[in-house]
DNA sequence: ATCTTATTGTTAATAAAATAACAATGTTTT
DNA sequence: AAAACATTGTTATTTTATTAACAATAAGAT
């Protein structure tokens, strides 16, 4: 088994849902998974889920189903890195707050270690449980605390300049919530969500499936 | 031409990215733009434009580009439901905040008429623009406002409880953003997005161009 | 201990999505 | 007004993703 390929962008997604919800059930004391039962959560197909699997060259042992615990941590060890990456929220509004309420305490493997605005107000402040710095220390706060990702949830009009600016601090991979498309050298991955195309989508098939069944 | 076949979920996505781009480039007083222009600000390539615009049947006369405005009607006319469709945000958190906030005046055609909350706190405020309601008149503002499309912000352990009420008061979309996974009958149409798989993901192929570039 | 059964792991087949190839078309240049 | 050109629209090809098929395997039943 190739350890070193790199696996399609669809797995990788969706072996982070797979340990998403194989944690929610750990917590509910659920100890093994059968493939079908794991598919039905996440709406695809058990081949899919034992296709991802064995990707990851992970095995079961069989007919008891997954274990659980030991899936979750064969996971982790595809899907994260040994030592951790930093990230961090650059523009702390509305999504930026959100997020970092959502981030904490959740993943062991990606640390959130700081935000950055220029609002005098939030400058220096713990918001959300992460300090907020000054976006004017920006360079080297990422160097300082060796951040490689970044959130960008930046008003539009500052997306750009501020995307040039992180890419030119060493940042390695963005999340980009803002409307505007992004433009990084070929070595940093971007990775773009727009809620409005989700919510766009959703009505488009309402719209459709209201039209042929009333 | 079928004009009343379903597209593929992947084109209606990118008919939204494509529509809410022109947009910008409109504001910017752009009016023509060509397949490759277009491409690059969304990262795809120029034939995978004009495909799409092929399957919506759109054709620009050649040679000057797009007629933005044209196009933006055009996609409209696809992918909006004439009339309009109403939603509503369930759960006004911080999450439901920052939508809501995002969401004001953006689509004409999809307007966001109400929140729903039980904290006495929200109740009969308007938060963000957008009044919330007492979850429990839900079923009764469901009906008076005609809503069809729920996007779900609750927390996770309310979540079943409550997609199964709005399924049941007659909502027809969902958009979910709690880490549950839920369980919808087939004519309604449900999309899931986890913020924690994109960054994940980003986080992923960092590491991997980590390991390849140093 | 053997048989039955349910589930896995994997290869093969199918379907969907993206890309390439290129003729058609209208624009600009000469 | 003809030639050169750039760009589109569309069909064909390739690539990627998903699903189907099924032998292998281990748990439980007899
Ligand atoms: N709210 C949402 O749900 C949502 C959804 C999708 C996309 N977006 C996009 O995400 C971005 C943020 O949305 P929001 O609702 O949080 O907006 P917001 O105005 O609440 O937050 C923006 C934050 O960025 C800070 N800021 C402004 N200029 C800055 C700069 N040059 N450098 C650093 N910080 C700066 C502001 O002080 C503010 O704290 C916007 O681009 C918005 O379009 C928002
Ligand atoms: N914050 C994020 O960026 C983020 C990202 C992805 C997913 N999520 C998920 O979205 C959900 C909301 O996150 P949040 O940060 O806004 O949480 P939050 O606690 O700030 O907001 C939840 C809201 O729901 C209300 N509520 C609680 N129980 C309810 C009920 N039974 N009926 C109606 N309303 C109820 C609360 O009063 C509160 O206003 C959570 O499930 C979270 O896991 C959040």
């Amino acid at each position: 088994m190739m350890q070193n390929m790199k696996l399609p962008g669809k797995t990788v997604e969706r072996l982070s849902e797979y340990r998403r919800i194989l944690l929610n059930l750990l917590a509910e004391k659920k100890n093994y998974i059968y493939s079908y039962e794991l598919a039905a959560l996440l709406h695809i197909t058990a081949v899919q889920v034992r296709r991802d699997l064995m990707l990851i060259g992970y095995s079961s042992g069989a007919r008891k189903g997954y274990d659980i615990r030991e899936l979750v941590e064969t996971i982790g060890r595809i899907i994260d890195s040994e030592e951790g990456l930093n990230v961090a929220i650059v523009g702390m509004g509305n999504l930026g707050r959100a997020v970092a309420s959502y981030f904490r305490g959740k993943r062991s493997k990606l640390n959130l270690v700081a935000s950055f605005d220029n609002d005098p107000q939030k400058i220096n402040k713990v918001i959300s449980g992460v300090k907020c710095f000054d976006i004017k220390t920006m360079e080297q706060t990422i160097r300082d605390l060796n951040i490689s990702i970044a959130i960008l949830t930046v008003p539009p009009d500052a997306a750009k300049n501020t995307c040039d600016e992180i890419v030119r601090y060493g940042i390695r991979g963005i999340l980009n919530f803002t409307t505007v498309s992004l433009k990084v050298p070929p070595d940093v991955y971007l990775e773009e969500y727009d809620m409005i195309t989700s919510i766009e989508k959703v009505a488009y098939f309402v719209k459709e499936n209201l039209k042929t069944q009333g």
